[in-house]
This record gives C-alpha cells, sequence and structure tokens, in this order.
RNA sequence: GCCCUCUUAGCUCAGGGGAUAGAGCGUCUGCCUCCGGAGCAGAAGGCCGUAGGUUCGAAUCCUACAGAGGGCGCCA
C-alpha cells in the first residue's frame, strides 16, 4: 500500500514539473507517514514543505499543484492540502476492501517485505556458559533473538540462529571442581567447594548421577584427573538441559558452535582458528608486542585502549576467541550481517569487537543488541540472579509458572534497551489480564465464527474450514462500515510493521501492533453481524474479513513465537 | 573519575523532526432476548526530568545540569 501511494506521489510531483506548474531540478523522494489524527487521512506527505525553498515557491502552492496530479485514482477518497503545507490522502473503500483479499490469497507470506534482499544474516543468542541453568535474562534474550530472526526471515534475510558454547577456561574448571567435591562429600570424605565455586542443588544433582552411573572409582584418582573426567559428563549435561528448556519455549538453534574449536589444532595439523585470526589482525598491521604480550590495536578503530590478545603468560584472552570467532562468522561461513545479542553486563566489551570485525575486513557488518536484565521480583522482594547464589529462580521454573507464550510476549512487550521489572507472584496473579491472551482471544474467537458458520462446532482447523467456507469471488464491496474501513487500515499495515521491526532490531512493534489489530477485531465485531441468515452477501464478505483478520494474527504471532489457539 | 543507556498519565510503557502527545493496567460510568463479556463504549488523568540552543516546526536533534541503571582487568 505505502509503495502504491508513493508511485501515485512520485507521479503527480513529475506531472506538475511537466505541466509547468512546479520547478524543481529534481524530483524528490517522498516521504509518508500515518498522520497522528485519522480524520486527516490514511497517508500525509511532507514534500511540498520540504521542496518549498528549492521550488521557490509558498508549500501549500506547491502541495495543491501535486495534490491536483493525484486525485481522481480510483483507489483515492479525497487529497486535500492542510496545515503548513501537508498533501493529505484518503484512500477509497475499493482500495481497503482489496486488502482482505490479499491476505487470503497470500496467507502465511502476507506481510513479507524485501528489506533484507536474500542477504545471510547470522542472530547470535543467550550463547550462556554452559555450567549452570538459564537465569531469567537468558530467557528473555532467548525470546528477542528467537523473534528478532523470525521477523528478519519475513523481511527477506536469509537467517541463522547460533549459540556460543563458552566450553573453554576457568569457569569451566571451577564448574567441574564443584561438581567433584560434591561427588567427593557424598561419598563422606570432607571437601571443601572451591573459594567461587557453583553452589546450586543442580551441581549436587549431577554428581548424584555421575555417582550412581559410574560408581565411587573415581575418589581414587587424582583429583586433576577426576575433574578432567567430570567436567566432560556435567558439560553434557547442562548443555542437553540448555537445549532441552529452550526447545519447550521454541527456541532451536541451527548451530551450537563450541569454544574449544578454536582453541584446537586443524586436523590436518595447521595452526587453530585463534592462531589463525591474530595472525589475519597481524597480516593487516593492527598487532605488536609489548611487556611480553600480544596487543591489537583496537584504538585504530576508536576504542579506549588496545586489548591483549595473548597474555604474558602466553595464554589466549576470552577476546582472541571472540576473534577468530568472528573471523570464522564471516571469513570461513560467509555471512554478509551478524547481529550478537549480548547481556547488558558486556556492553563495554562492544567498541573492541566491531574494531576487530572492522580490522579484519568487514566494517559495519557486526551488530550489536545490548539486552538489558530482567529484574525478578517475587512477592516485592528482588530475587538475585548471581549463578553463584544457591536459591535462585532459574528461567526453568519461570517457564512452568507462567507459561511459554506469556513469558516470551512479555518479555517482548519491552523494547529492548529497557530494563525489566518481573514480578513473578504478580504475573501469574494478572494472567488474565495478561496482553497475550487478549491477542490470543481475538484469534480463538473468530475460530469459533469460522467453526460455526459452517456448522462444525468439533472441526479442528477453522483455518481449513474459511477455505472451503469462503469463495475466492467473494464481493467485498459491500463492506463499508467504519469499523470495517478502520481493521483493513489496520491488516494494510503489517508489511511496515516488519520492516520497521527489521530494521531496528524490535520485535516488540509487533506486540504493539498484534493488540492494535486485536482492538480493531473487537471492535467490529462488536458492531458488524457477522453470520446473518437473512443477508448473505454481507455475511459471506464479513466471513472473509474475519478469515483474513485470523491469518494475519496468526502471522503476527507466529513471528513473536508465540502460539494462536484455535479455542481457550 | 571517564564512557554508555534511560527519565513521557497514579503504575508499566509506546512514540525517536510534523498537525490537538498515545496504549495497557488502575479509578469512575454505561453495554449481554443476538456469532465466545478473556469483549465493547465513555469519563477523569500530562510544563514529555530541568535550563539553554539548532529551524518554518522539537517529546524527538545538540549542549549543560539533576536523578536511575550499567560498564571501565593480561576476568569470562
Amino acid at each position: 500500500m505505502q509503495d502504491l501511494i508513493a508511485s501515485l506521489v512520485r507521479d503527480a510531483l513529475s506531472a506538475a514539473l511537466a505541466d509547468g506548474r512546479i520547478d524543481l531540478a529534481e524530483v524528490p523522494e517522498p516521504e509518508l507517514e500515518h498522520p497522528r489524527d485519522p480524520s486527516h487521512g490514511d497517508w500525509s506527505t511532507n514534500v511540498a514543505m520540504r521542496s518549498a525553498r528549492a521550488a521557490g515557491m509558498p508549500p501549500r502552492q506547491l502541495a495543491q499543484a501535486v495534490a491536483d496530479h493525484v486525485a481522481g485514482h480510483p483507489d483515492i477518497a479525497s487529497v486535500e492540502v492542510a496545515g503548513p503545507g501537508f498533501i493529505n490522502i484518503r484512500l477509497s473503500p475499493r482500495a481497503l476492501q482489496r486488502v482482505v483479499a490479499e491476505v487470503r490469497e497470500q496467507r502465511l507470506d502476507y506481510g513479507r517485505v524485501d528489506l533484507g534482499c536474500g542477504r545471510r544474516v547470522q542472530v547470535e543468542f543467550v550463547s550462556a556458559n554452559p555450567v549452570g541453568p538459564m537465569h531469567v535474562g537468558h530467557g528473555r534474550w532467548a525470546a528477542l533473538g528467537d523473534s528478532l530472526a523470525r521477523v528478519l526471515a519475513h523481511a527477506g534475510y536469509q537467517v541463522e540462529r547460533e549459540f556460543y558454547i563458552n566450553d573453554q577456561g576457568v569457569q569451566m574448571d571451577i564448574f567441574a571442581a564443584s561438581v567433584a567435591a560434591r561427588y567427593m562429600q557424598l561419598l563422606g570424605y570432607e571437601v571443601e567447594l572451591p573459594e567461587d565455586g557453583y553452589r546450586g542443588a543442580y551441581i549436587n544433582e549431577i554428581a548424584e548421577e555421575i555417582l550412581s552411573a559410574e560408581g565411587p572409582s573415581w575418589a581414587g584418582r587424582e583429583p586433576t584427573e577426576r575433574e578432567a573426567h567430570f567436567k566432560e559428563i556435567a558439560y553434557r549435561a547442562v548443555l542437553e538441559h540448555l537445549k532441552h528448556v529452550l526447545h519447550d519455549m521454541g527456541v532451536d538453534f541451527d548451530v551450537w558452535f563450541s569454544e574449544r574449536t578454536l582453541h584446537e589444532p586443524s586436523p590436518d595439523g595447521s595452526p587453530s582458528e585463534i592462531e589463525r585470526g591474530i595472525a589475519r589482525l597481524r597480516e593487516r598491521g593492527y598487532v605488536y608486542e609489548n611487556e611480553g604480550a600480544v596487543w591489537f590495536r583496537s584504538t585504530a578503530f576508536g576504542d579506549d585502549k588496545d586489548r591483549v590478545l595473548v597474555k604474558a603468560d602466553g595464554t589466549y584472552t576470552y577476546f582472541a576467541a571472540d576473534v577468530a570467532y568472528h573471523w570464522d562468522k564471516f571469513h570461513e561461513r560467509g555471512f554478509d550481517l551478524v547481529i550478537d545479542i549480548w547481556g547488558a553486563d558486556h556492553h563495554g566489551y562492544v567498541p573492541r569487537m566491531k574494531a576487530a570485525v572492522a580490522a579484519l575486513g568487514y566494517p559495519g557488518q557486526l551488530d550489536v543488541i545490548i539486552g538489558q536484565l530482567v529484574n525478578l521480583f517475587r512477592n516485592g522482594e528482588v530475587v538475585r540472579m548471581s549463578k553463584r547464589t544457591g536459591e535462585m529462580v532459574t528461567f526453568e521454573e519461570l517457564l512452568d509458572e507462567v507459561g511459554a507464550d506469556a513469558a516470551r510476549y512479555f518479555f517482548l512487550r519491552r523494547s529492548t534497551d529497557q530494563p525489566l521489572d518481573f514480578d513473578i507472584g504478580l504475573a501469574k496473579e494478572q494472567s488474565a489480564d495478561n496482553p497475550v491472551y487478549y491477542v490470543q482471544y481475538a484469534h480463538a474467537r473468530i475460530c469459533s465464527i469460522l467453526r460455526k458458520a459452517a456448522a462444525q462446532p468439533d472441526a479442528p482447523d477453522a483455518g481449513a474450514l474459511a477455505e472451503t467456507l469462503i469463495g475466492k469471488d467473494v464481493d467485498l464491496s459491500v463492506l463499508t462500515d467504519d469499523a470495517e474501513l478502520a481493521l483493513f487500515r489496520k491488516l494494510a499495515e503489517l508489511s511496515e510493521v516488519v520492516e520497521a521491526a527489521a530494521r531496528a532490531y524490535a520485535p516488540h512493534k509487533l506486540t504493539r501492533y498484534a493488540e492494535e489489530l486485536a482492538t480493531c477485531f473487537h471492535q467490529f465485531y462488536t458492531v458488524c453481524r457477522v453470520i446473518d441468515p437473512e443477508a448473505p452477501a454481507l455475511s459471506a464478505a464479513r466471513l472473509a474479513v474475519v478469515d483474513a483478520t485470523r491469518i494475519v494474527l496468526e502471522v503476527v504471532l507466529a513471528l513473536l513465537g508465540v502460539s494462536a489457539p484455535q479455542r481457550m
């Protein structure tokens, strides 16, 4: 719809130039927007005000010259010049009614846009250390990353979801030592947990599993040997758990990328990816040595200070692995765009990572989204989310309590750069007031109408019913009620919302849209009788409206990763 | 100390150069002989943190200040 209006305005500008009413060196690209006040029309453009100076005439006069050429098109009901020089355009019922047919024809492809032009984008998110359960912030980032991936796919990108497993390093060692300590305690040895060891009950559970599977013989081995063995078992157990929880909320990754593979030499004996990543930076002249360490000159790309890649003791920093990781993403796997979602506590890390990506030869191709934390409350009291404290509330527990749909929707409803206060007690109490139910209810209500119209109250799939119930050639011109036209306008907006959400990496625009659409539907439903044997033509057309609304709700909910129930 | 983000209705938040600033919740008032009332209609509620600036126009952009959160290791 936007494209249609844009080309109408462009043509009108050209026509006004051709007939000499305006004089401009070049035709500006018209900016279109929806006026805040609906009485001003469906679309509005400010081209006249923007070009007034160049054209050497008052904006209102220029606007009138353009408006005269827009008027008359069958899709346009009226064109008016208003205020300081806005051109306000109102669509004809015909143009709005056509949306219903378009939705029913395109079905789940409705609202697709070609912003991505098939470019390959990777979204990396969650990437929790595999040393314990997910906290609630991870759940939020999972919802965000997954929904963003869905939105980008709908916007014409080829998308992959990736989870980076930090399965190398100090945290893993502490984790293994913690499990080993619990194992020894189970066997009656007086062993202390490591200083900063993990204290969650799950550590005991893993230790118990190891004990029952492998018996007590590991108590007699060397501690280093024991810990190395336990590390592998415990790590796999946690990873399986993470996959399971994520899957339960509808998040499935295409790639689980192990940090270890960056450290290991290639099978053919060539250097590890970390070494190759550093070599790449060195090749380009951004690596130097100082005080026994190897440094990356990130200041050449705007970072505050240079960063260490190889410590004086010869080991690699986490950053070195990340350089190699991103080298792999761009060079080995050829992504055009990479989006990393990191926790708020990593935001100081962004400049050096972007610097590294630029130095590797891919400037501007990395975007980092800083996922803000979730402040969890239970009955008004703050619940700490540190992995070290024994009594954290895990994301899994939250999922069990409030359900995947409500959790996801709640997380996605806020913009990503805002911290979120989530009171578990409140979320449970007010679950009926949660806006996700409002949207899902609209969908279920529609399905109920369709079942009723088909006289098949037990039919499992209302969408299939609609297929047979409503002909392709149904006459939509009888749909002229204000509530109907308002609903059509909202249906027509989907592609704009998808594009805006994809551009801004902002799935929360879709929750807002979903609620607005549900409102438009409920208003329509209140005013317009759908099933009416006295008026078969109107009834048939309204069933098409209802079905189109159902389809768009299904699309939006799918983009959010929330279910679209047929009954509730 | 330096850097980043945030500050909009009683509460939780949208809006990120355009016309009279929006939604949900909460508070009041109405609407079920009829397709799902988990719904609809209406009312009340605002110096868009403060002060300057940029321009035809600022909640939106810039600067300073005040509050809130986060970040500043050869940690991960």
